[in-house]
This record gives C-alpha cells, sequence and structure tokens, in this order.
DNA sequence: GGGGTCAATTACTTCGAGAATATTTATTCT
DNA sequence: AGAATAAATATTCTCGAAGTAATTGACCCC
C-alpha cells in the first residue's frame, strides 16, 4: 500500500494527498496531524510532511501552533454562516467578470461541462449513500467553468478556497445529504439558462440561492453536540 | 548583524522578516528566492527557510516551480486592475459588515485610530521622499479597525493579503508617491463621517474611491518598460 | 482528597549532508 | 557555422538524527 504517486516532487504529492484527505472526511475537524503519523503513513520525512503542512497552512486549510504542531481547524454554525456570506458575494463578482469577459469559447465549454453534469448518474448502486465521485467532479467542473472566464486568479483561488471549506463542513455535518429533496438538475439548469441569456443579476442571485441552499441544508440538520457528531463520523469513517 | 528576533520559532521569524523584506522593496519582484543564500542572510537552515517560502506560497506571496525553487510573483498593469476590483467589493463588504455588527466601542476606537492617523505627519525631514513609518502603520491601523468589527478572520485576511498585494506595487512603481496632491486627510475625515452617519453605501463608495485613487496613481506612473522599472528600483534600493 | 511541583516522556523544531534534478557549458555532428 | 547532444556544475529536494520545547504522570505537600 501507500504507493508514491505520479507527481513532480514528492512534497506536491504530500500536499495534495493531505489535502484530499481533509475533505474526504479522513481526516476529522480538530484533530491532530502529526508529521511523524502521516511521514509513516506517506512514506516521507517529517521534513517533507512539515512543508506540506505550512501549504496548506498558508492557505488557512490547517492550522498551525507554535510549539503544538498542526491540526485540522474546529467548525462551528456562526462561521459557515459567514462564510456563505463572503462566497456569495465573491462567488457573484467572479460570476460577473466571468459573463463579461467569457465569449463564445466559454459558453460552448459551459454547455459541455453542464451536459456533463446532467448526464452523470449523482449516485452508484455500490454506495447510494454518497454522491458518487464521477458527479463531484463533473458538478466541481461545472463551477470552474462558469467562473474561470474571469481570468483572475486570485479571485478563482479565493472562491475555490471558500468552496473548499463550506464543503468539508457539508462532508463533517451531514454526509448523508443526498436523501435530499433538492432539484439540482434544475438549479443548474436554470443557471446555465440565465448565464446563456446574459442576464448577470438573475445568474448570480440564482447562483447565491445554490450556495445558500446548501449552507441551510448544513445547519439544518447541525447536531446539538459538535464534538459528538465528529465522534460519530469518525466512527463511521473508521479513522483512529 | 543579522541578530535573531524575538518571535516564537525560527521559522516564524524567518517568516516575517521575507514577508518585511518583500513589501519593503527589498526584494524585487522576479527575483529568486534561494534558501541558501536566505538561509546565510538570516543565520538558519535552508530546512527553515523552506518552511517559511512554503508559508508565504500558500498566502501567494511568492511563487513557487517544482525543481527550480521560489521566486517573486513579477507584477503587471492588468493584474493591478483586477486586484483592484476585487478589493474594493472584497473591502465593501468587509466594511457593510464591520459596520452592522460593530458597537460604541467599536465606533470609539475608530474615531481614536483617526485622531492617531490625523496627527501623525507623513513624511518627515529626514526623508521627505517617503510615508514615514509612523503614518504607514497609523494607516494600516486606521483601515484594519474601521473593516475588524465584521469579525469573519477569513474576510480580514483576504482584504490585507489584497492591500498588501496593491501595496507592494505602490512601492515598485511609484515609491515617491508623496508628491501628489492628494488630500488623505479629506479622504479619512469623510469616510469616518459617512461611517458614524451609518450611511453605508456612502462609506463603501469612498472607500472604494480610496482604493481606486491609489491604483490609478500607480498606473498613471507606470513606465513602458517594466523590466527596467525593477532594474531602477533595485539600483535606488541598492540590493543585488 | 485536591492541588502543585518535578521528572520522564513524547513530539515538535532545526540542522547539515547526501541524492535527485535542473541549468549551464563544452563538445560533436550535420 | 548552427544545432543537437553530452558532460559538468549548481541548486533544489529529501532524509534521519540531534536539540529543544511541551505534555503527561507520578509524587509530595497541604
Amino acid at each position: 500500500m501507500s504507493k508514491r504517486g505520479e507527481s513532480k516532487s514528492l512534497s506536491a504529492d504530500v500536499y495534495s494527498r493531505i489535502r484530499e484527505e481533509i475533505y474526504n472526511g479522513t481526516l476529522a475537524p480538530g484533530s491532530r496531524l502529526q508529521p511523524s503519523v502521516l511521514g509513516e503513513r506517506y512514506n516521507a520525512s517529517t521534513t517533507v510532511i512539515r512543508e506540506a503542512l505550512a501549504l496548506l497552512a498558508g492557505e488557512r486549510l490547517v492550522q498551525s501552533r507554535t510549539g503544538q504542531g498542526f491540526f485540522i481547524p474546529m467548525i462551528n454554525k456562526d462561521e459557515l454562516v459567514d462564510l456563505t456570506t463572503v462566497l456569495c458575494h465573491v462567488e457573484g463578482l467572479a460570476l460577473r467578470m466571468s459573463m463579461e469577459r467569457g465569449g463564445l469559447e466559454w459558453e460552448s465549454s459551459l454547455i459541455a461541462a453542464h451536459h456533463r453534469l446532467a448526464r452523470t448518474p449523482r449516485r452508484t448502486e455500490k454506495n447510494p449513500d454518497r454522491y458518487s465521485q464521477d458527479w463531484s467532479n463533473a458538478h466541481k467542473e461545472f463551477h470552474a467553468t462558469l467562473l474561470g472566464a474571469c481570468d483572475v486568479p486570485l479571485l478563482l483561488d479565493m472562491c475555490q478556497q471558500l468552496m473548499l471549506a463550506t464543503e468539508l463542513y457539508r462532508v463533517w455535518v451531514s454526509p448523508l445529504v443526498t436523501h435530499n429533496k433538492r432539484d439540482y438538475a434544475g438549479e443548474h439548469a436554470a443557471l446555465l439558462e440565465a448565464v446563456l441569456a446574459g442576464e448577470a443579476d438573475r445568474a448570480v442571485s440564482l447562483l447565491n440561492e445554490h450556495a445558500r441552499t446548501t449552507a441551510n441544508m448544513i445547519i439544518e440538520n447541525w447536531p446539538e453536540d459538535t464534538e459528538a457528531m465528529i465522534a460519530d463520523g469518525i466512527a463511521k469513517y473508521g479513522v483512529e
């Protein structure tokens, strides 16, 4: 096990693997990220792990307390609300700029991405309680394409970072949200339509509603005791 | 020389020193950040430098190309325009939230910060071509106080990161901007007045104008040849 | 029995050298 | 002579251990 990936540098490789495991749900909020144990898991030296963790700390995906090592940040309800507010604004700006700057080429690839998303099943028979990996990827790509034409790397990074943070909440608070009555297909179709029609205001409000619905869904499922929830999640995922 | 600072860890110390030198103008855009060279300057091992650089890379303050080490990002005019647009939006959101959430305590400290700023001279006789360190700090604190009551660390980080990036441009493109006709005092007073009056729209537009004026000032002074400008800057600062 | 101090242990941080990789220079071939 | 290849050089990336700070547990005192 733990075969080495085909990345350019070991450090970058470890970086993306840790990042992956963070919003896989493998690494629980509040848990310690010890270079020694991670190093054993990834067959890498502690120095390499530290560098990867430092990188993640810069992105605020992990927290670093001097002299006490690295941790996954704790989650709380109020922060999710604020996070969503910021996400809506930043995402809105990105979408407006994207619509202004994106040409025919962009519209085409957006339609393509939407089609791919629409034709990818959200659940599989094998694992009906989670979103399928394919759908998750297609969803991510649709959103990335949507905002991508704004052509401001910094802004796109912010969006991605914020979405990632939200995703983290979803994974830990309501991992079994696939059984909801939400009309994803409809939401995406309406969004696409508004974008192609060039109606920025409508598109932005649809996108914002999309984000807020996700947040509300999480908040509704919020348990009284966060720690218990996390313990529960750990039991489900089977991590130490 | 190169006495060790009084920070908690060597790594954190080096981190802030590099960060400092980046927007001091000591480290030029495009220049290489070699762990060996920096390690000698700060009396630290390459590992420590790498960790500090990784942290900065996560914040996008330095660029990391695999196998080629770390660099200070290159600057260009279009990016500054986009940067300013994003800054205005994010800053606007932060100000609105700050005004909603900030109470009497906040208003008081804002008035205090403004007063400190107003009474601090922008130039000194010793170095009349640059903003004085005191004024620069007071200015920074006024803005930080202004947005601080929003109480969303992530949002504040974004603002700071964006302002820092803009500041970087100012340092390299027009380091001698103190000889302008800009009415800083008036701008700040008007802003304070709008905030205290509770007029969010007016306050935001004043703040945005503040940022845009800075950006425009830089763009007007933009030289034809960026590389020559940087070389010029290096000559002025006397770095290798 | 509760609280505080001290030692033992654990784990975080730093180091400098060795292996891997990119860049530069020199050489050879067309 | 110019381009492509190959050796040489410089630099980055990785490692495992040594140093240093923080935590845990035991012990003693109140």
